[in-house]
DNA sequence: TTCGAATATGAATATTTGTTCATATTGTAA
DNA sequence: TTACAATATGAACAAATATTCATATTCGAA
């Protein structure tokens, strides 16, 4: 079989791909979404379920606001962050209930 | 709402899952295995379709098959790989259909 | 057994990436 | 306004990663 005979994905196709994929392939990252995706949550405290530090989970929440898998509102003094893609949230799902084998 | 009152990810349900997307992270692994997902390939085969050199796309085989999502077989000089995780490819299926927002 | 083709592997390198630390910004209450 | 709490941001650094280059291995044919 010749190379054009079968769909490869295209260049720019197969990075798009790979970036959705890149901003689950972190734990941290796993584990933020995965709090979103239950309830809203402010950064302190995701921080502190985390046991992470607040600039850590600042950086990564603006890494995932920039490619708008996450979203936030902001109340008073506080930031509150909740999932805005369902279709990631999705694969984080799969990828859970699969994860033991 | 406190800390021990909501579901979060155990660190190493996490970086199970995040190992599984670390897989799909890369656009160049998104290729081969997208490739793989529709018909067995031969390592030079990969390399030509892919325009990539023998050494990378070994060197990628060899992560994906560490991790068990090919396999491959021999006929006679040749390795013939092709998918062994069809959770996984379900995953990047889905991934390349919503790829365009 | 020797040769050549296909594939694998190890070392080196450049790039990317996640965290930390220090500091800046934003909003609230006094 | 001042002071404080919550969050964001930039620089620096260490660790992880993808590719290249050179070389090793494996198999079939002669």
């Amino acid at each position: 079989m010749k190379p054009h005979e079968h769909a490869f994905l295209a260049p720019e196709k197969a990075e798009q791909v790979a970036r959705i994929f890149k901003a689950l392939a972190d734990p941290t990252r796993v584990k933020i979404l995965y709090l979103l995706s239950q309830e809203e949550c402010s950064v302190g405290h995701i921080a502190e379920v985390l046991e992470m530090t607040q600039s850590a989970v600042s950086h990564q929440l603006s890494f995932l606001r920039h490619i708008r898998l996450v979203k936030n509102r902001r109340a008073g003094n506080m930031l509150y962050y909740s999932c805005d893609d369902e279709h990631v949230i999705s694969l984080l799902r799969q990828a859970v209930t699969h994860a033991d084998h």
